[in-house]
DNA sequence: CTGAAAGCGCTAACAA
DNA sequence: TTGTTAGCGCTTTCAG
């Protein structure tokens, strides 16, 4: 429990204890070139019993070599991106790459930031949420000369490769779906869509798809911050009492949706008879609820794990750069009539 | 576009390119030591022209520091730590210092591969979740010679500094007022109490407090894996199928208990009349069900904060080896009488 | 199979 | 205020 040496131990430490060259004991160390049995042996032996960690800073700068890969990402509450990181965890496991994440909270100036201090670290390869960065950011990711793979969205030009789902189309998928099933009068729930450009597509998407059916938007409601079940109470609330006409609603979230349809349930509502619902995402975490919500998978696990596939295959020189766009089909759920 | 120059920008580079020596190159771009007005100028916009990234790998062994943080956590899924990861980041954004994550899924084996990696990486400190590491893991944690937290629990012996609450105590207490509100066939759901150690106390303190009042638990039941709210629903029927005079039933976090507690209005049960329930946590997310389920926060914020701030206070010398136990007090919602 | 020498790109320490 | 000189702890390369 005496707290002496500060000093962490090194190479050269292992070396004198086993009484084996430095070159040697690092051999043993990554398992790399013919190294005798008993040699072997000796330097684990030293190793193990002080107790070395290996210093990877002075390796990697040694080998210029850095087995992290960057994870880019607004934000971890949104329960979306941890399970785009379990994709991306299950295939990196399978390699020696380490993920590293960075969160940027929607904010293009912090997504800079971040960035840079996650470039400076000299990663293997980036993964990084949306294609919309800005001028400098991009910059940076053409000039670092590693493998960049946009995810999340495919509407748009990827710097490198990209992998996601084209929220335009979702958008416009589901308001097909709600034209067929007969519903008029659509009303919007979502987050502020000024830097959440996905859901921004999703409305754009919808808006489009109704405009062809020669609809609008009936009416619409943003939020931000809060319990996303009870702020989808209250805004449902709000509109419905603002509009009590209106026949759909669609959410920019299942959150948000799922305290919708709570709130509905109790007033008596017949969904999806006289008024219909969705949201997006796909999220599991409310299988258990009463009543299932129209949705849409966002195939976040998914993605995860073919973005970090398409790192680790270039990391073996066997790979290009890729676009794939995944293309997810509506669940109607208990809340949208079948058109 | 074209793909020339895989060298990354040296230090060198933005020498040459400003005609500065390469060692006040890097003082302008640390902000350290005096540097005229008219360098510094020269020096910053040949760095940004080429747009040159620093390599914190050759500054870290140079310097022999690094601004990192490790957070040893179990998921990133079980959405308390992506919490306890909130309150880190707020503190760490006001300091140079940055978190990098690391997943032990709740197996030993893999916490101490995981923390030897990050550990190669010369960490500036350790926040690590609970109080149970194999001896090699505490054997590394002791021989770093850096600060270290342990988070969540304070049901043991810290290796260094600890931040958190007493589930073994917060156990107790529920039993306690679950007596006082004069139920006495009590039900426990959780998950296998085989890893998760902080569940397994509050089991623990639970029965502790319930032997106190002479009674047992009348039936327990465990799960793993799928979604929380889906399994709440089904063990609670399950067991209540089993064992319908049961008069109580605790779970182990919130999640599980609000599905049970949606199956429990659905059939009609009178809650907390003829069966009271309650969870752990104090889940936000589940503001906007219908009743609210007694619960008692885990305070995963305020433990994130705190242990940054502990990290944050020994990097300027400034600061003590800490335990902090943290005394939540129960949130009696819709479903637990009082006594 | 093992070892010696020469850096990796940067910064501490000192000199000018 | 600026520049020079030595490393930081490892791995690469090449020689034995």
């Amino acid at each position: 429990m005496t707290k002496q040496d500060p000093r962490p131990l090194t190479l050269r430490d292992v070396s004198e204890a086993s009484g084996v060259s430095e070159m040697t004991v690092s051999r043993v160390l990554r398992n790399r070139g013919d190294v005798s049995a008993a040699t072997r042996e000796k330097v684990l032996q030293a190793a193990k019993r002080l107790g070395y960690v290996p210093n990877k800073i002075a390796g990697a700068l040694a080998s210029q070599r850095v087995n992290l890969v960057a994870v880019i990402i607004p934000s971890m509450s949104n329960l979306v991106f941890p399970e785009v990181m379990t994709g991306i965890n299950r295939v990196l496991e399978t390699t020696d790459l380490q993920p590293v994440v960075g969160l940027t909270d929607y904010l293009p100036e912090k997504e800079e930031k971040v960035l840079y201090e996650m470039l400076s670290w000299r990663p293997s390869g980036v993964i990084i949420a949306g294609l919309e960065h800005s001028d400098a950011a991009r910059a940076m990711l053409k000039a670092a000369g590693i493998p960049v793979v946009e995810v999340m969205d495919t509407d748009g030009l990827p710097i490198d490769s990209m992998v996601g789902i084209s929220h335009r189309r979702a958008g416009r998928e589901m308001g097909r779906a709600i034209l067929e099933a007969g519903y008029r009068r659509i009303g919007f729930l979502g987050t502020g869509l000024g830097l959440d450009h996905r859901a921004r597509k999703r409305f754009e998407g919808l808006t489009e798809a109704l405009a062809k059916g020669g609809i609008e938007i009936a009416d619409q409601e943003f939020y931000s911050g809060g319990s996303a079940l009870a702020k989808g109470r209250e805004m449902t609330a709000a509109m419905m009492t603002r509009n009590p006409d209106l026949d759909f609603l669609y959410y920019s979230n299942d959150l948000i949706g799922a305290g919708g349809l709570l709130w509905m349930i109790e007033k008596g509502y017949d969904v999806p008879g006289s008024i219909g619902m969705a949201g997006f995402n796909g999220v599991r975490l409310l299988k258990g609820l009463p009543r299932q919500l129209a949705t849409m998978d966002s195939c976040r696990d998914e993605i995860g794990s073919l973005a970090a596939q398409i790192i680790a295959d270039r990391m073996k020189d066997g790979g290009e750069a890729q676009s794939i766009e995944l293309t997810p089909k509506i669940d109607f759920g208990d809340t949208l009539r079948r058109g």
